[in-house]
DNA sequence: TATGAATGAGACTTCATTCAT
DNA sequence: CATGAATGAAGTCTCATTCAT
């Protein structure tokens, strides 16, 4: 009884599971159709090819995370840059968690994205450093961060560290569902933003 | 006029510039037989599946890699800590601008990777995260970096840091072949580390 | 307007058509989805693979041969022993005129034939046989059949001849749909019988 | 140090035991040329395809078997009709345990033989059944065998029977090298002919 | 003559997509 | 709207045959 919104959704978030754990070409239609409790005719209904459910599914996901992202500079505004990019390791280790096997989905490649959606890709990735190097820039004017810092940089280092940190930790820890720490990590990041 | 060896190696680097140009589903074998000179039916002379080629092109690739690093670790002994991250940023480099495409290539997937296989990488990835950590504690003996330095999280964030500068700049200056200078992003890592 | 079940059994009969003219190699299964009506495709919605089909077209037959020599053992029982082997020739010849080129079907041959079947033709051979000599038994009984005749023998002589018989004639009148006449065959091994 | 007459009946045994082992199809040439102690290319000197090769052998096996009948209808023309069929059975078991897999190998199949030699095969065939006819023609006139048998049906009789007698002896004693004994089956044949 | 690396036609199989129910 | 049987394009792999050495 679900109305036509929430098919479509749930036919997307099904696509998540399944593109993200098998990766596109291994992913069949068939097996979205399954997770997502419908048949495979129904998928069709929505999205008009394989492709396109990729790509939406791409820019959900995304989106999802310009969310986080947006929530962490903004809203958490009165939280100090550490506790920021705290948060911000521990929202985007959830997100990794969530999205382990998504090595193929990202938008390096030619796999099922087409031109267009690779610029918006592209714009919502710009978008996110903006949002970040803001954070930083507000770090400065409150005087937690030196003035120098290489706004770039410092976002292209914090992500890069933490991606490579989870990463890491997340393989390690394999089958664990137990939490990971990011508090070394944010220190270590400290120090040089300081 | 290639010997059989020839022949092999060719076939493993014509994969290489395949497979991490168009990914594991998206290479046909027909292509890389062709970017190698060769017909289909020889690459299955040298190698037994799509999936056994594949294997030994990662192999290939990660050795390469591994002895980039063993390089910058033990034969550029005589420079400092900082020298040897620019050194790393810059192989770094040119290996990801190689292999610019190659992000189904990692070990995540369960794209024609074997369990064994997968174990070889882990470890080779082991084995690189522990020459770096050697890199670090050299600097410490030498005094270049702070004694209470996690020397885990320092090899991830170097990692991770040089990964993320280096995607962004190669995605940014698509198509020039203009130097990337790591200089700024070294400055950035050595206030952590000092 | 074919249910399921119809069209599993079209493509198995399609099946029997086809590697019984042209073997299990020669046959395409292009050839049998054509003969059966149905794209290439389709084949696999209902065998998994060629093995596979081969394997349920031979079991088909097996069970359809079964069928009639049980028919003549059991129902025809008021005959008498010459008109049993008479029908059973008749009825031989029918499968063999059909069957014609099944030589490759036998079971002698790894040609797509697993372990678990071959056990299983076997058996069937088995029980066919044990069903012939029940009918030999039947006649000592009746006192049609001398008391000490051999049961095995009897049998494997009397299935060996009615095949050389038949494979002859039908080789010697190819084309020809001309009922072939086993009376004196029949007659020939009831001397031996009684 | 082979003259080129060897090295082509090299070949041709070989091509007999791997053909007969495996069928025409999964007969490689590669393996034909491994049992015969040669690469591939050898034996394209010697025969021009696969399925010439197939041709050859099965002419040179049907003329081996024919050589066979022949000494025993001519050779052993001082036995009486008993010992004839009993050396028939004795030798025809031999030559089955050798093809015992040659199923696939017999004339019926499309399997790589040409019309020509489909006719030819007929026409040995022919040879031999008359040859046995002739033997059944003596056995008459020497009073072993009743005047009004039908030489035909006689001599198809026979060879099905021991056909049908030795597949069966083989198939159950699987492995085993021992002896068949076909003096039963002679004696239930010789009730028919008597 | 002998070799065996190279070739490429051809066959099996998969799976995104369609469409009649 | 939902279904899932049918389709057929496309890709992997095999192996008979060729040919330069």
């Amino acid at each position: 009884m679900a109305s036509a919104k929430d098919r479509r959704t749930e036919i997307l978030q099904a696509s998540v599971k399944i593109f993200s754990k098998q990766g596109f070409h291994n992913a069949k239609i068939d097996d979205i159709a399954h997770a997502a409790g419908v048949a495979k005719g129904t998928v069709y209904q929505y999205f008009s090819s394989k492709q396109e459910l990729f790509q939406e599914m791409i820019k959900y996901t995304i989106e999802r995370y310009s969310q986080i992202v947006q929530k962490i500079v903004y809203v958490y505004n009165e939280s100090n840059i550490e506790e920021k990019i705290y948060t911000l390791a521990i929202e985007h280790g959830k997100f990794i968690k969530e999205y382990i096997e998504m090595a193929e989905v990202t938008p390096n490649h030619s796999n099922g994205v087409s031109k267009e959606m690779r610029l918006w890709i592209r714009e919502q990735q710009y978008y996110i450093l903006k949002l970040l190097e803001k954070m930083i820039e507000d770090g400065i004017i409150r005087g937690e961060i030196r003035k120098d810092v290489d706004k770039e940089i410092a976002v292209l280092s914090i992500l890069g560290s933490i991606f490579s940190y989870y990463e890491k930790e997340i393989r390690t820890h394999i089958g664990t569902s137990q939490e990971i720490e990011p508090k070394p990590l944010v220190d270590f990041l400290m120090r040089a933003l300081r």
